[in-house]
DNA sequence: GCACTTCATATAGCGTTGCTATAGGTGCTA
DNA sequence: TAGCACCTATAGCAACGCTATATGAAGTGC
């Protein structure tokens, strides 16, 4: 239950820290805490760090060098914005493998000062969208382009950590991450919006379902589930209701 | 630099707690400085909230309110995509005029506990969808896209807040905004291009039918078939079509 | 009018927190 | 051996969230 007593007191503290934030579920961790895992007392974590909060930083310097590693951790596809879909789903993997640091890293937020973790994770990412834009496959200044995928990535990261583990939509990552390379890559373009009639939302849906169903060849039921499902489509959309 | 002794106890350390929080610039907010300020002592405050949590619960509580009012504040513009742009909007403005307030209720996160404040703004932005998706303008379930698009405007806000205000670029938020409603809705999927990442019309009409039909009661199915039904739309309506 | 209950607030203090003034031990250089 | 950094321990402070207990005020039944 200690740290080995053999390395110098500022590793111990050190893993101390990082050990309880790991372990402590969210809740707060006391500096008593602490120096006690790490065999030491109070003015010890004092005298290397400052404060306590000098100590989290530490953590989480050590934290994002293994953020970077794991963000460098792939060959160069060639293709630099699959490079940076690569980037975004370490950054979800990073968070989902360890909430607790990641919370400190990119949660622990004050207005009007911006932690020097995120300005790094930003320069990482435009380092990345700067070879796609050589490349001229963005539309947008990379440094911009950086910080609207960042905050999109930080906050799907936060969203899936409130999540409880068994029900985590990974599907919401990759939408969203494919939604910002979009928008910010040079593929796109627009359009306008659609016109109505005036019969129920209900019976027009299942008109369109039930002629698209038919020219789609869709796998997604069985046959005899198909046979019932059209039966229940036309008493639907053959119904009066408003 | 007292509360108005004339209003009740829980009025005033409601207010007290709100003010010192707005105030405080992210620093911590002692039950003692509350109390003070309130004139009243301890037991008085955990008396009428339990404890320091539950206050600042039922800040957050009147907060969300007043988010809700905004995310209300305005007249169907009759394009429900529209709407989602506006209620995006007054979520970064809800954010940026009140960071205390809004790091409280979208930034203190612990893995794996969602905020009920998350589950609610989500269920509003939802609600809002349902309209888009009746109206055949989504590709994506009303529910999926609301996660995706809250997760978003989250992390923009969060953003935001960390910058000083007089170099904050709304930019960020307008085109991540922009991106994220794009991708959910059906616009992609008319102009993508020959047969990848568009959604077919099966799944387009599906998701509608689905919308619509929550909206509508209608009763030509018995609550079995129609149990069995949904739950078939959403196979469909959740296939991916890689 | 009076005991009785209930609600709301105050007095005083508990245990824990982050942090530090002070002093002592250790290993190095001279 | 003396001096000098460097590092660590003893002991304790002020502030924290919270509570056991008591007191006052307001209603209720008889």
């Amino acid at each position: 239950m200690s740290i080995d007593g053999q390395l110098p007191p500022k590793i111990r503290l050190l893993r101390a820290a990082a050990g309880l934030l790991a372990k402590s579920g969210g809740a707060a961790v006391s500096t008593r805490q602490i120096t006690q895992l790490a065999g030491v007392t109070a003015p010890t974590l004092y005298h290397h760090f400052g404060d306590k909060e000098g100590l989290f930083d530490a953590v989480v310097a050590a934290g994002f060098e293994e953020y970077v590693a794991g963000e460098r951790d792939f060959a160069p596809s060639g293709e630099p914005l699959e490079d940076i879909r690569r980037m975004w789903d370490q950054h979800v993997q990073f968070g989902l493998k360890q909430p607790e640091l990641y919370l400190v890293m990119f949660g622990n937020i004050r207005p009007e000062s911006r932690p020097a973790v995120v300005a790094d994770a930003e320069a990482l990412m435009e380092e990345m969208l700067n070879k796609a834009a050589v490349a001229g496959q963005l539309a947008v200044p990379p440094k911009e382009a950086a910080r609207s995928i960042l905050a999109a990535n930080v906050g799907v990261t936060l969203m899936l950590i409130t999540e409880k583990a068994p029900e985590r939509n990974l599907e919401l990552s990759s939408m969203t991450r494919d939604a910002m390379i979009f928008a910010v890559s040079t593929e796109q373009a627009r359009q306008a919006g659609p016109g109505d009639s005036g019969k129920s939302p209900v019976v027009v849906a299942a008109i369109a379902l039930n002629a698209a169903l038919q020219a789609s060849h869709s796998d997604q039921l069985s046959s005899s589930e198909l046979k019932l499902f059209l039966e229940w489509l036309h008493r639907i959309s053959t119904s009066s209701t408003s």
